[in-house]
DNA sequence: ACTATTTGTGTTTTTTTTACACAAATATAA
DNA sequence: TTATATTTGTGTAAAAAAAACACAAATAGT
């Protein structure tokens, strides 16, 4: 039973607020790595499959409620968990702002988020982990629009602007990113306006997945 | 131990010859799927790390050595395998032509290749597998020259613009693919020339390793 | 009503991509 | 040995895409 390959699902949950990026950690409670930030997650039980691991520990742990799930990479090395011989496959999520405040009735566990450039030591090889998710995140926004899962429903197109600068960590023209984006068709203007402060109140637009799902069949690939 | 989560690796070996796409594929001689042709690999061990497995599987199965591994995607669909929970992580592999021989004499297992276009019933979910593994190959080679591990050292230009149209599955405009393809600077021009039939004789290329290195080092990203 | 702040918009320049045809060098057949 | 077929090698012009760039409109706060 000890000479025995486990497998764990460990998630990298990404949150989006006030123009800076978040990731999902929990305190661990016990040893290895006991009071150290990790990723949550855990063992995948038998005849539970991965994703099903994965929502079920990130219910468990976080009580969170991920809007975007894609799978990510799977850690074989020998040396990466002092248990012994433990896989872990990652996953990378986005939940929604109306998600991004922690329900602590959930658990006892200790889950917080951290800034993505503000991270604390981490259990395990999670920090690579981390990384890898955060590269493939800039690279899937360029040609994908997962941003959305990251904002509100209904936004006003400067949240879009700043996520994306965010995300990619540079600033983009402002004119020439909103020309494009909306020639993709993708985006839906409403009639709302929201005023945020000073400054000329914005439209807000609404994200069309039926837009998008067919332009994705057609192979239509867009790049920012 | 019947109720416990066990992990392998299958690996979608790549190879290329007169401008077709092989993948080499085994015929199995157990029970499930007995006799089915399914892809190179099987149970990882204790204390093995994933490529190990899939390095030592291929040995022992097909003889072969591969060019170029990278990581493809894990399944843990729980209908993957009759056999039970079996989670299998897949890998996709490059070999050059001279590998493309098999040696018979590594062991009794029947191995093959078969062209892309011709592919017998699969074992298992091994069909997904290798639709995604020709998917990663398609989007790759865009982006980055993996092309040459299927290819000779030394190669006429040729060589190169029939592999990426057998694997792109479209024409390409010669000239233009050419000229893009050299401004990369990733190939240098040997002297020495080669005839193939009729025709006039062909310059012969070499992929410079180094250069890619850099230019990757770079950030910066080619795209055919 | 004045100032600061944010949104919204069009044109020009530059760069990149695409389209396209013929001469050079060889093998093969007559 | 000559003619024919076959493959390699090459440049330019047109079209499309990307990048650069500045100011008016609408609001909040003072």
């Amino acid at each position: 039973m000890k000479d025995q390959i486990r497998l764990t699902v460990d998630s990298v949950v990404f949150g989006y607020q006030n123009a800076e990026l978040f990731i999902l950690l929990i305190k661990r409670k016990y040893a290895p790595y006991k009071n150290d930030w990790a990723l949550p997650g855990g063992f995948v039980l038998y005849n539970e499959s991965l994703e099903d691991a994965v929502y079920r520990e990130l219910k468990e742990e976080t009580g969170i409620e991920v809007n975007y799930l894609e799978q990510l990479y799977t850690f074989g090395n020998l040396d990466r968990d002092p248990r012994g011989h433990v896989v872990s496959t990652s996953y990378f999520a986005l939940v929604s702002p109306k998600s991004f405040t922690l329900n602590p009735t959930t658990d006892a566990v200790e889950a917080e988020w951290f800034s993505t450039k503000d991270l604390p030591k981490l259990a395990f090889d999670h920090e690579k982990i981390i990384t890898l998710a955060m590269k493939r995140l800039q690279s899937k926004v360029i040609y994908e629009p997962l941003g959305f899962e990251l904002l509100n429903k209904k936004f006003p197109f400067s949240d879009l602007e700043k996520l994306y600068t965010t995300i990619l960590g540079r600033s983009i023209d402002r004119r020439n990113f909103r020309k494009k984006f909306l020639s993709l068709n993708v985006l839906d203007e409403l009639k709302e306006k929201v005023s945020l402060g000073a400054g000329r109140p914005a439209n807000l637009f609404k994200f069309n997945p039926e837009r998008y799902k067919k332009l994705k069949e057609e192979g239509i690939i867009f790049e920012i």
